[in-house]
DNA sequence: CGTGTGACCTAAG
DNA sequence: ACTTAGGCCACAC
């Protein structure tokens, strides 16, 4: 928990603000790591701090990992197309650190 | 230092 | 839409 890499996804996964969902990849580049999503997972997986907002992170498709997750996104207000959340309408629109 | 594993992602068939 | 295969990253052994 005091890696730098943990401390890094946590508190972006903190910035997605409420009805709002970040895919795995999506966290991985705001921490400056696109190719990491994976890694990204496993931080969540070991997470258990409740100010962590894990349910608001969801797979490339917007499907939730967990389906416990989709009704704590539905009280947000979060749309479902199915399965899946409505990615266009909810999808964090987070600023990343370079580019543009 | 090599290997295996995982709440991943994308491309192909 | 579903299944494979390949690839990237961090972590435990």
């Amino acid at each position: 928990m005091t890696d730098a890499w943990t401390k890094d996804v946590h508190a972006a996964v903190r910035r997605i603000p409420p009805g709002r969902v970040a895919s795995y990849g999506l966290i991985a580049l705001v921490v400056g790591r696109p190719l990491a999503a994976r890694a990204v997972g496993n931080v969540m997986r070991a997470c258990r701090d409740t100010s962590v907002p894990c349910h608001r992170v969801v797979h490339a498709d917007g499907s939730p990992a967990f389906a416990r997750h989709r009704a704590r996104l539905r009280r947000e207000g979060v749309r479902f197309n199915g399965r899946r959340v409505d990615l266009r309408a909810h999808l964090w629109n987070a600023r990343l650190p370079r580019r543009v």
